[in-house]
DNA sequence: GTGAAAGCCGTACCCAAGTACGGAGTCAAC
DNA sequence: GTTGACTCCGTACTTGGGTACGGCTTTCAC
């Protein structure tokens, strides 16, 4: 059973797989709440806070921004369903934009290196000369 | 015809689709060069300056950052399609791992949607659970 | 009791790719 | 003869997500 503030932020830092300045970080920013300094000795964190920190790191990793993730704690603790689905399915449309996006340039550039390969190299480049645009 | 040097800074952005701000920035960072000032007026730019531009922009386009822009022009200029063509291999391996990153997202979140959308929304969110991670 | 390791706190710095600002100069038109 | 539009130049600011620094105070271990 884990107690309730144990934690240092060093100790928190390394339960959470983050960096002390991050904490910190999270805390200027108002995602992560700083408990109150104790008379004497450190401030002390729970497992509250590593949850917290896990939950960020999990959002971010799904494409979430730290101000979305921001909402979606604000939602998370009014467990409004719908509202989250909303965030994730905006979040899935820039997603998939910006897959478009790389996708045309892979395709642009799988061509162009396609016709260097199919030139004889001595004379320009196929991938300059589509850069330089000759009209 | 268009003459050697006849566009001010202005005109030159306006030719070549940017901000006079944008044009100075990449003379700061040595991507254009800068003409001589004269004894007297504004300096000024000519159709190779356009080109160039485009050519930043095109490669910009295509996923290069600036630094990597700076190597192709420098590639351009001395007409070695191999190494031209290295440098997009490696930009094409990293839109590759980049478009397989965002599509792991977007799978996961197409998958959190999905099961907002067969719950009932009235207990708790399935993508809140996930982000939480319960365990 | 002393030296190392942490914590606390504010501030500054990093990257990229610009954008914005402000003062000074110059030019042409009205 | 001044208004307005540009240019020139240096500097500072922006966004996002942190990282680093430096000085000060605690606390722990020997």
């Amino acid at each position: 059973m884990i107690q309730k503030h144990i934690l240092t932020i060093g100790g928190l830092a390394q339960a959470a797989g983050v960096n002390v300045e991050t904490i910190r970080y999270y805390q200027r920013v108002g995602m992560l709440a700083q408990p109150p300094k104790p008379l004497q000795g450190a401030r002390r964190y729970g497992a509250g806070d590593i949850k917290q920190i896990r939950f960020i790191k999990r959002a971010q990793a799904l494409g979430f921004t730290l101000s979305e993730v921001a909402e979606l704690l604000a939602l998370g603790s009014a467990s409004s369903c719908r509202e989250t689905q909303v965030l994730a399915e905006i979040k899935l449309e820039s997603i998939h934009a910006r897959i478009n996006d790389l996708v045309k340039m892979q395709n642009t550039l799988l061509q162009l290196v396609a016709r260097c390969n199919a030139t004889d190299q001595s004379t320009s480049c196929p991938i300059i000369d589509a850069l330089v645009g000759d009209e």
